[in-house]
DNA sequence: AGTCCATGTTGACATCGTTAACTTCCCCGG
DNA sequence: CCGGGGAAGTTAACGATGTCAACATGGACT
């Protein structure tokens, strides 16, 4: 009953519901453009009109669906950490994970890491969409109240699969003691700054193979922050 | 003899040289508007003609001192960075320096890290400017070629810090072996990543208390993860 | 059959970046 | 001393964007 997916009340329009004149389906329609245009050049390319022309709609019909192109861009947003997440999801689903109870749970992190910026690199775009500032969100009727318990609803699952390989460390018993708590956000923090530096910053001009091994090193280095014994490259 | 303060070639202005026509020190005057522009709402905020207006100029005056408002925007993240750097370059000397030697090298890279955080917190948006992406300065002939040689010509002197205080870590011996390499790099991306996630990502509603125990925990992480022992809070 | 309202449309406005063409004023050589 | 030339500023205009107000359409439900 909030406001995610195309859900409108009274509305036969799901599938083939496009009658030139009503499309059945824009909001879909527009995210999905929208993120194409994130995809291209990132959050500062979603522009609300261009993503309009390109569903082949005017551009004030967005506002039946958006309250601003900030909400847009939030839902672009939105987008963003989904396929972060997924990206992840698959890259560690595909991982070897033999070996000990404790060099596996290690292991995690480094796949959980890698994983995360090797979405980042591949899909820059939107990577820097989905983790820009959204100007404000003005509030429509229909746009009810943002979701502000619940800390956050679904979106950053990649945060919660962070979480719980760290929870499997401390469990391994691998994660040096005390340094647990705010461990999440020291992880999320060093490779999230590693690829705004790669993206955006002064590490843009880096070789390729100079780029991958200050990768390495920087999750190497958290790595080794968190667990109890050096790891082996 | 580059194109950084207002020395134009035949001009007598240089302090009182404003006719009311001719400002005399317009350059300095708009990269001044614009650094408060972007101190107050970060790089989306600094728009052009904003700047030319509060100047009491004309918008298209700044075209002769600008090839762009891109080009603006890169003064005003040179002079965040310069803040930065200032700023971190107090904080350290502001240190109580004592004890033995191998502690000092480890504290001074919690000064380091700790006067980084502090002042992308007092100064958000000047911060946000100071590493946000720009678009692309168009060449004008006036505008040399941009400086790709030197690697970064006195920018980012906040990592030059970092760079020295990595070296005296391991000139006193407390450095894990074989991490040094790469070591800056991972330093910056953690407590750049952090400010991130707090200024305009979802650490952003953390509650002050909460907020500093984490930014403690991220340098510590990394301080643990780049040196032999582990460190006290 | 008739009506209501969600959904789209057209037209207009303010703001922004940017270019073109014109103006001022100061420096420098004759 | 004076007159030209060019640096530095000005006004006018264009295209693009976000957004609002007023109008059109057509499916769903009485």
């Amino acid at each position: 009953m909030l406001s995610t997916s195309g859900m409108m009340s009274t509305m036969s329009a799901s599938k083939g519901g496009r009658s030139a004149y009503h499309h059945g389906d824009l909001r879909n329609a527009l995210v999905e453009a929208a993120t194409e245009l994130a995809r291209g050049d990132g959050p500062e390319a979603v522009v609300l009109r261009e993503a309009a022309r390109r569903v082949g709609v005017s551009a004030t019909a967005a506002y039946r669906h958006f309250a601003n192109q900030a909400d847009l861009l939030q839902a672009v947003k939105v987008r963003g950490q989904r396929e972060l997440a997924d990206s992840m999801q698959r890259g560690v689903e595909a991982a070897p994970g033999g070996g000990d109870k404790q060099q596996a749970a290690r292991d995690r992190l480094w796949q959980i890491g890698r994983g995360y910026v090797r979405f980042a690199l591949a899909e820059p775009g939107l990577y820097r969409a989905a983790f820009c500032r959204v100007p404000h969100v003005s509030d429509h009727p229909w746009d009810e109240g943002q979701p502000d318990a619940a800390e956050h609803g679904e979106e950053y699952r990649s945060f919660d699969m962070l979480v719980e390989t760290l929870d499997g460390m401390e469990a391994a018993g691998v994660m040096r003691p005390g340094v647990r708590e705010g461990a999440e956000f020291a992880a999320w923090s060093a490779v999230h700054g590693l690829v705004m530096l790669i993206l955006d910053g002064p590490l843009s001009r880096l070789p390729e193979p100079v780029r991958d091994a200050v990768i390495d090193r920087t999750i190497g280095t958290v790595v080794a922050g968190l667990t109890r014994e050096p790891v082996r490259s």
